[in-house]
DNA sequence: CCTCACATGTAATGAGTTACATGATTGG
DNA sequence: CCAATCATGTAACTCATTACATGTGAGG
């Protein structure tokens, strides 16, 4: 147990800000912002987080100026220079607590579920469209968290990765079983045919 | 085609905000505002959206100023008096212009998952609790998706049950499925054993 | 009696997004 | 030559959350 004295505090009090974010890939490896950014986009941690760069700098300087992590500059010929921070043991024990907080429920917030919910009021092309849209990104996914799994990894880091997995096979099973029904839902509906336009 | 000048703004310009929310809502029948917020929260929408009170009341008020909705007084006797609210003809308009803007990509914020990426670093017992928690969750939210499923409705509404049905049902085999990976791995963690406390 | 569900609203606060500002290098 | 990728950062802004404020009636 941390005594009070030890106690540091998690990066304010919920599990996931943008700090603790940045405290977690660090664990993983040192990084830089840029680096942090795509992993939130397209990255190992894609499937739960995002951050963008307007957030990822500013918490990257904060945690430094509590210690939480360090950095030093690096220089590859032909590339802009960089900063790779680091996570400190300040910042592992930081990380430790915040993990150890309640966590709250999953934030979801879904436009093409909204669109999908009301298909019958959208334009049948445009239902259309956002349907082959989120199918062929859940295709890339896919294929991209296939690739992940055959190189390796393993140990806990594969856990999210599977569930990250079943949840868009799970996804892509609908939406690709449910194509036709859907389609047939649009293109009767209110808005009828689409306009000339 | 809407011409240029019988243009209604979509509410400001990304599918869904609170405003959209609400007009959908509202769509599918007049409701309250603590009624809508339930929706978001447990009710037919609570897959992909959720909106506070905070949001809900200021975004209903504003969609009154702009015509997009009208509401009536309603009492029951043994209950607060409530706002019954109803979209109009200009709401109807300004959501179907709402619904055929391109969707972003999904948000997603789940601690939960962080924390199960991190499982070694966290207390087991956390772990565990957290899991359960959410398994259970997810047994609660599938029972009441069967219960919603039999007592009908049917058509378009029904596709954004059915997927998150199938997400549900993902996230649920998942986790029981690897639940004793997960435990073990958090046992042998690097905080180890449970500290007294 | 106390808490929970019902019901509406406002003010303070905040965390993060968007847009801006800058610049090097590589590949088509 | 232009676009894209790499790379860091700031300022303005906005949307929504949290907390506050208030009140009724039912049920344990």
């Amino acid at each position: 147990m941390l005594g009070a004295h030890t106690r540091i505090d998690a990066a304010e009090n919920d599990v996931m800000n943008v700090k603790t974010l940045c405290l977690g890939v660090l664990e993983l490896g040192e990084a830089s912002g840029y680096e942090i950014r795509k992993m939130t986009q397209d990255g190992r941690f894609s499937h739960f987080v995002d951050a963008s760069y307007g957030a990822i700098y500013p918490a990257l300087s904060a945690l430094e100026a509590d210690g939480l992590v360090s950095w030093r500059e690096e220089r590859h010929p032909g590339r802009p220079e960089r900063k790779v921070y680091s996570i400190t043991e300040r910042g592992r024990v930081a990380l430790i607590a915040a993990l150890n907080e309640e966590t709250r429920d999953d934030v979801i917030k879904s436009e093409f579920l909204f669109v999908l919910r009301f298909c019958e009021l959208a334009r049948p092309s445009h239902v259309k469209s956002e349907l082959d849209r989120r199918i062929a990104w859940l295709e890339a996914q896919l294929a991209r968290l296939e690739e992940a799994r055959q190189s390796g990894c393993g140990t806990a880091s594969s856990f999210a990765q599977g569930y990250g997995q079943a949840i868009y096979r799970a996804m892509h099973e609908y939406l690709v079983g449910n194509r036709h029904d859907i389609e047939d839902i649009a293109g009767r509906g209110l808005i009828g045919r689409d306009a000339a336009e």
